[in-house]
DNA sequence: GCATTTTTTTACGTATGCATTAATTAATCC
DNA sequence: GGATTAATTAATGCATACGTAAAAAAATGC
């Protein structure tokens, strides 16, 4: 066990508590829901429910609608693709500035094992692994860039997909090329190469960004 | 008179009200301010200071902190790097965006507007006419790349640099040349040219940057 | 005097209560 | 019976109260 107590307080409690119904779908997109119904489910009084909601709402999670309740907000394609391009931008920026940093292999290790997991994770067919891994990946590479806006900024977006994702995680082609794209990205931070690591990675989102809003329109994915 | 009777809560005037305070600098950047201090500022409880607090935490503007009070956060030249260049990446997007749309002339009548104030504004060395003049120009600019959660977190990275950019107003040349990108801008959003017009803009935010950073470097501002 | 412990103060986190007002249902009118 | 109005219900926004824990001050020991 680790010896950090951590004590949370009951608003930071209810984010997280109510970030994960969410994610997990047991607090479906569009639906709506009473603070007290909230209050009475996490076992708390209303006043913590009220604050960590207006945190939800500033990440763009919920919508706080007086008398209605709070609403889980749900994602149309087009906020789909505005969600996608702002994740290319910055995450290519990221990539770019990466590669600027002189990183060492040590440095590169935790991007280099998200790799080596997705190819596992592909040849096994494990698509969750293979997402857990792509998630690090993404994580891990805008934290080389060192720019905490674009870190607390990405984070967001990757919120806000994540729930499609988990939709069409298992209705698509594995995503076997891609890896390909994720070493190209490293090789280019490692060799310090700033213009390829963003065009690559920037070639790399955009490619996943139609993808996907292919998919929700083939088969008609009005609401996620 | 307008007869839309605005009905404000306390929440939300606590929340335009402690902005204009801390753009104003009344609330000093690295400043600490109890609860029940803003609370008695603004005639209200503590609760809905609270609620604003919240929000203008996750806006970057303030950081709660137990026991110490609410701190107006300051910004270190690192912080005004990243921040502009989130606005590099996403407003580069808007403009490559908005050449995609096909707007008319009409469409672009802010934009024009806005350069020709720019304009006049600098004949006439008024610098905060200047300003104001620069901040439309971005804000519709933004607005016609068509992109919510663009326009959402622009408005937030421009907010941040509000204060820098009042405090370097009146420290740096006129920004002459500065039209002339906004003019390239506009012209090839309004040809069509998605390319040309992020190249544009893209160089133009990053010549903005470089130069804020110059000055901050040149008179040591290190925190505003 | 200085360090340590005890006391006091204070600010916060959260529960609770209530006035307000939107939404819903019932009642009235034609 | 349909539409309008009145009555009821219910959810919110906010003030208030208070236990708790951190910080500050005072007291104690050496």
């Amino acid at each position: 066990m680790d010896g950090t107590a951590k004590v949370l307080s009951n608003t930071q409690r209810a984010v997280e508590e109510l970030r994960a119904l969410i994610f997990s779908g047991e607090l479906g997109a569009g639906t709506d829901h009473l603070e007290s119904e909230l209050a009475d489910l996490l076992g708390m009084s209303r006043t913590p429910i009220r604050e960590a909601a207006l945190i939800l709402e500033a990440q763009g999670l919920v919508e706080m609608r007086p008398r209605k309740g709070l609403r889980v907000l749900s994602l149309s394609p087009a906020d789909m693709r505005d969600v996608y391009e702002v994740l290319t931008e910055l995450e290519s920026l990221a990539a770019e500035n990466a590669a600027r940093c002189g990183y060492s292999e040590a440095d590169l290790a935790v991007l280099a094992q998200a790799i080596d997991d997705m190819d596992r994770a592909l040849a096994g067919e494990d698509m969750k692994s293979w997402a857990a891994a792509d998630d690090l990946f993404h994580a891990e590479l805008v934290r080389l860039g060192k720019n905490s806006r674009v870190e607390a900024i990405a984070k967001m977006m990757v919120d806000q997909v994540r729930r499609a994702r988990a939709l069409t995680l298992h209705m698509r082609p594995a995503p076997t090329k891609s890896n390909a794209d994720h070493r190209g990205v490293f090789e280019a931070i490692r060799v310090g190469d700033p213009v390829e690591a963003r065009r690559i990675h920037y070639a790399h989102r955009t490619h996943a960004k139609e993808m996907l809003l292919g998919f929700l329109e083939k088969f008609r994915l009005l609401h996620l």
